[in-house]
DNA sequence: CGACCATGCTTGCAAAATGCAAGTAGCCAC
DNA sequence: GTGGCTACTTGCATTTTGCAAGCATGGTCG
């Protein structure tokens, strides 16, 4: 499996790359991910699972019932990826 | 949309990314593209057709009844992206 | 205490995407 | 005109995704 096969295996399914570039700007609730980016709520959760278990993310337990998910270093190296990828999607030519 | 969205639009689908990514290696046929990924033939036809349509590749006939496939400016534009996610996917930190 | 409410999920089921296998179509060599 | 090579298409099973509704936990307020 090449590199980018394995990137994809991780950050290839649907909404998860947009779930991390979420969470660049800092740690998200639950909620506040479903409702910014108007993914359905158990792809959110599953997502979510998957992410933490590729370790790319961490849930941050908060007070109460609610926890934020933050990036984890792994994570946080996707900025570059995330960044190169929105400047290509931005470009018409 | 986001330009991350927009992107993930185009080349979001599974096999999108990988059918490019051999492409950076110059034009490809077929069933070349087909042997070396491992991908159905159905699923490889179907992601040809929406990437030519996105812009990102055009088909270059050549001679009988066979083609190749290469990529457009706006497909190897892809490559910083592509090298980024892969660079990304082999570490395992 | 107990009815309410917010948050973070899980569950059931329909729709869409994906995968496998087999078949079709055009072209050329012989 | 038969056979082989290439590029697909088609039918159908499996998997993924999406929608809507329900459940669990903990706090709040009377």
């Amino acid at each position: 499996m090449s590199d980018l096969a394995a990137a994809l295996d991780i950050v290839g399914a649907r909404w998860a790359l947009l779930i991390v570039e979420r969470l660049l700007d800092g740690p998200q609730r639950y909620g506040d991910l479903q409702r910014d980016l108007g993914v359905p709520t158990n792809m959110l959760a599953t997502r979510l699972r998957e992410l933490e278990a590729a370790g790319v993310l961490l849930r941050l337990p908060l007070r109460h019932n609610t926890r934020a998910y933050a990036l984890t270093d792994r994570g946080l190296a996707l900025r570059e990826a995330i960044v190169v990828l929105g400047n290509w999607g931005k470009n018409d030519a």
